[in-house]
DNA sequence: TAGTGGTCTAGACCACTTG
DNA sequence: AAGTGGTCTAGACCACTAC
């Protein structure tokens, strides 16, 4: 009944790896806490102890009633809160998604070297994010293969406008995480042509690193908008 | 021997307001666990279930061993960190700062919009962040009056080079938290000025608000350098 | 060695969600 | 009503810091 590891940090390095392996799947509920409780042969506090840790993480997510299901990752549209436009209408408004091209491409060294990938292979998506029709941000994004080989197969109007939460229903992976740089630059021909700008114009690009349950950087996204337009709002503690 | 408030989120409430009323200063020990338990006739969990909020909020520096204490806010060089100066050199480089003037001035209305404070007068401090002596941001920064009055006492050279943690030695209070916002902008004359750059030139300008133990704002900050030197990092969640 | 916080137990009862 | 997580108790023993 018991196993090896006591203490509730082995704990919950037991079940992130439990995570890991798909062995508690994302989005769906894990064992109660009284029955962990009996299976590792300790009191209840100490396994409350070891959620309470992965749930902190985003890794886990406790419902009072329910159970404590694994996280299906972020969902918000968590790039183009950063832009003015966004905010002027009283109502939500539904930014869009366009994706342009997606296709398969050597990796990119410099890619590989800021995530640590081996890939063989990368996936890579143009595409740009409108409101009321107008491009505002044009995006790179760069996926490792094979671990996105489902998403090789779409069309370009397959795409869902939130990547996220479609990486967690198509590819079972779970962004709980990501790192921003903020920089600016003039934009090149190639990102002025997308935005309807002018080549030269300011631009602001946010480079970002996104992590999934496990804590490996499973996308790499390069972004640019009118710098004009841009406003990154962050915490810091 | 036992007071009013139940719950650990109530025993949190009441030492929150035990700092705020000074009853447990900045910096020091708080009394034992053992002895507030004693002190509201709770269970030992109970008390430090309340303690680790404050403690995750900030507010409380636990110290294993020793005692828990009043958090004296932070200390990092937390604006100039964004510069791509910085990471240069292999060693750790001292930035400087130079006060340019410190006056007392009628409140502005965007700041108080922003802030809400009632204050009658701020304080606006002028100055730059140098490296190797060459100025790389210009801040305006300003506090409410009456809470910062011994800092008007002091000339220029006076001040020390990080302000947090003068705020906590000098005025007693201690910044924990603060938001930033992130825009570009084209340098005005005063600006490129003090930043040896020709009027025009692209700029970034971080507008942080600053947060004490209380969760009051107590520092309104506008800090402005060369766009093209910038980079911002920050963690989403 | 004394005093602090950190971990753990084995219970009890409460609050929320669902059938 | 049954099952889940949330709060609380009254102990025990461990680990770290200081003197």
């Amino acid at each position: 009944m018991s196993k090896n590891p006591l203490g509730y940090q082995n704990l919950a390095a037991t079940f992130r790896a439990r995570v890991v392996a798909g062995e508690w799947r994302i989005g769906q509920a894990i064992p109660s806490e009284a029955s962990l409780a009996k299976e590792f042969g300790v009191a209840l506090g100490t396994i409350r102890q070891a959620i309470a840790e992965l749930a902190e993480d985003g890794v886990l997510i406790k419902r009072h009633g329910k159970s404590t299901a694994v996280s299906s990752g972020l969902n918000g549209q968590s790039m183009l809160r950063f832009f003015r436009y966004q905010l002027e209408g009283q109502k939500q408004i539904l930014p869009q998604a366009k994706v342009l091209e997606c296709k398969q491409i050597k990796p990119d060294k410099e890619i590989l070297k800021s995530t640590g990938w081996k890939s063989k292979a990368l996936l890579r998506i143009q595409r740009t994010r409108l409101i009321h029709g107008q491009p505002l941000l044009y995006e790179l994004i760069y996926l490792p293969l094979p671990q996105f080989k489902k998403l090789a197969r779409l069309k370009a109007n397959e795409f869902d406008d939130l990547f996220y939460p479609m990486y967690a229903r198509v590819c079972e992976i779970a962004v709980i995480k990501a790192k921003d740089q903020v920089s600016f630059e003039l934009m090149k021909k190639m990102d002025a042509k997308v935005l309807g700008m002018k080549e030269g114009h300011p631009g602001v690009r946010v480079t970002r690193i996104a992590y999934d349950l496990t804590g490996e950087p499973v996308e790499y996204r390069s972004s640019i908008g009118d710098a004009m337009a841009f406003r990154y709002f962050a915490e810091v503690h």
